[in-house]
DNA sequence: CAAGCGTATTTGATCGTTCAAATCCGAGGC
DNA sequence: GCCTCGGATTTGAACGATCAAATACGCTTG
């Protein structure tokens, strides 16, 4: 009653039933233009006829490449709002498909942890290379993967290993600069910033966005002490902006570093009775779904295609890469470039109209 | 200036440097009973000082298991506000590194291309079995896989195949019987029901969860016609829950089968003027992010516990599986278990005064 | 017509591990 | 002193694929 577990056919069971021999199957199905055409039909007959399928194994052995990308799940931050881990995971998982590459998925407890299971899969031939996420400042896993001599193509960047291999990054600076430009065009000229303690990369850049972003409409001086930071909490975000709402002269519009924070924000300014959108616009980061379903603005990262990239220029550097084109033998150590994503702002509710009073 | 990519050592290398065969480094590794102590001790230097690890797909091929468990991830649905994926991945990654067992992650279109992934991967030997997400009434999988003859688990199941295969639940009635019994505990007796278009396995088990609720205290009678339903958005639970508002004797509590129409009722409360937790009292469905941040009670799946369970009852149908204690020659074909697993409700300000009037 | 060449195909070896069977060796037993 | 026995260890084969080298075959060429 049991589905037979009959053994999956072989090659030799391919060749067998076509009348040639192993390796002519090989070859009609790696590399085809060796085979006679009706050879090659009757080998393609007999594989279809006995439903054969190339043991992975038994490949991986031989080749020396599993066709699986590592990539480690971080623990679900109970706190932050994040959609964006899912997306990402999908995108990766969607990118390898194409290229008959699958993610393989482990867990680590740190960065040191993560640094150990990488080192562990690479060295026993479990994954061809990795995907790192969220590499910033200081991060020691690129030159520990470096060191390693494992592929790997990262989402995020160090100032300092940048150009010793391949990454994407959205550019976050462009994010907050784009909220603030629609502020302003907005009427908006007092613009505050939600961030979190300075020292984060990402954080950083977002700051950064917002304030030459503000210089660059002349609007600095008026908004210079309206970046105020805290820790990434909703909590933490009502509070800020609490202060900011108290204060002589509040600003009209609140750019903030993370939809966390701004859902704060927009907590904050219902308790001072103050109408979202109208006395005070909010623009969040990351369009949570939490953003969509309380209508705040927020900048989108384009994470989708950070995953496409970032798998693309993984199974750019592995070896025996996908036949590029031309692959005019590879100027030996050329520097891996990066590329930077620019994110797109959503408008919504929260900072459509123009400014009020 | 490379970090060397030197071959990894080999159980032939380790042998040598121990000056032993290749059997007894591969029975240190298996069977370390079979050998003696000083010759063990010998050879778990040379592994120690080589930095030996077993190829995987060498073991693979030998042993045919890849220790790798197949798993789909599914695309992220834009409209729902679920962290469940997230966190249910990320238990399967966790358990599984216990058993020293990874995730392997694929895409598919729809339940049929699923299945013909599955298929592919399980008969190359890619994959030892498979974890199935989201199996409910009539779902095809199951039934392919056993005809495939792949060992899986499944969160979720069917009426007809629970008992050809492990699976794991979640008591969907009780989470919306203890929102109930919650309610009528504060005073509610008029006790709405938001749910989805009958059909769905998931809904239709919370919606008799509630009723069971209502009727084992007696108040099914005047909440009978409280009983509505439409898609899971938000603007649908908004609409139900404004209509259920204009009526003559609106209910005094809304239990909706998810948060994202249980925000949609929230947002329809605040419209209407009621302040939510006083003069409605809202409960949702999975403790989403966004269910964190309005305030809103909900009900928690203990998704962690799933996905342990889950991998467990996997590795335990898999072929030699791991020495479980004594496994005294399973009887044959006994009926494959399930387990049900109760959700906690999670109670907030949206339902934790006592009901008002 | 034999030599030469290029293409199509086959054979043997190999990837690194583990299984199955064979061998080795020291301790007893007769 | 010879044989048996059992545990420790080794040898050969196998898992299923591909690589490298060898062979077969059809065609041109001098």
């Amino acid at each position: 009653m049991e589905a037979a577990d009959r053994p999956s056919p072989t090659v030799a069971d391919v060749a067998d039933t076509a009348g040639v021999s192993r390796q002519t199957v090989s070859n009609v199905l790696n590399a085809p233009q060796r085979v006679r055409p009706e050879t090659r039909a009757r080998v393609e007959e007999a594989i279809a006829t006995l439903g054969y399928l190339p043991n992975r194994a038994a490949r991986a052995l031989r080749v020396q490449a599993s066709q699986l990308i590592g990539y480690r799940v971080e623990p679900v931050h109970e706190e932050s709002l994040a959609s964006i881990h899912d997306r990402f995971l999908h995108a990766l998982a969607e990118a390898g498909r194409e290229a008959d590459h699958h993610l393989l998925l482990f867990t680590a407890d740190d960065a040191e942890d993560e640094i150990a299971a990488c080192a562990r899969l690479y060295r026993a031939g479990g994954v061809d290379g990795f995907v790192l996420y969220g590499i910033g400042h200081g991060d020691p896993r690129p030159q520990a993967l470096l060191r390693l001599g494992a592929p790997f193509a990262a989402f995020g960047r160090t100032d300092v290993d940048a150009g010793q291999h391949p990454w994407v990054d959205v550019d976050n600076a462009a994010g907050t600069a784009a909220a603030v430009d629609h502020l302003v065009a907005r009427g908006h000229r007092r613009v505050a910033f939600l961030g979190w303690p300075e020292g984060s990369q990402v954080g950083d850049h977002r700051a950064t966005g917002w304030r030459t972003a503000l210089d660059k409409h002349g609007l600095l001086a008026e908004s210079a002490e309206l970046d105020i930071r805290g820790d990434d909490s909703v909590a933490g975000g009502a509070a800020l902006a609490s202060y900011l709402l108290d204060r002589d002269h509040p600003p009209t519009a609140i750019v903030a570093v993370s939809d966390t924070l701004a859902v704060g924000a927009a907590q904050a300014a219902r308790v001072r009775g103050r109408v979202l959108g109208r006395d005070l616009a909010v623009v969040g980061f990351d369009d949570t779904p939490t953003a969509r379903v309380l209508d705040l603005s927020s900048v989108r990262q384009p994470i989708e295609a950070v995953g496409r990239a970032v798998i693309r220029a993984l199974l750019e550097i592995l070896p025996a890469a996908p036949p590029a084109a031309d692959t005019a033998a590879e100027p030996a150590d050329a520097p891996h470039t990066g590329r930077l994503v620019a994110p797109a702002l959503v408008v919504r509710a929260s900072s459509a109209a123009p400014v009020h009073r």
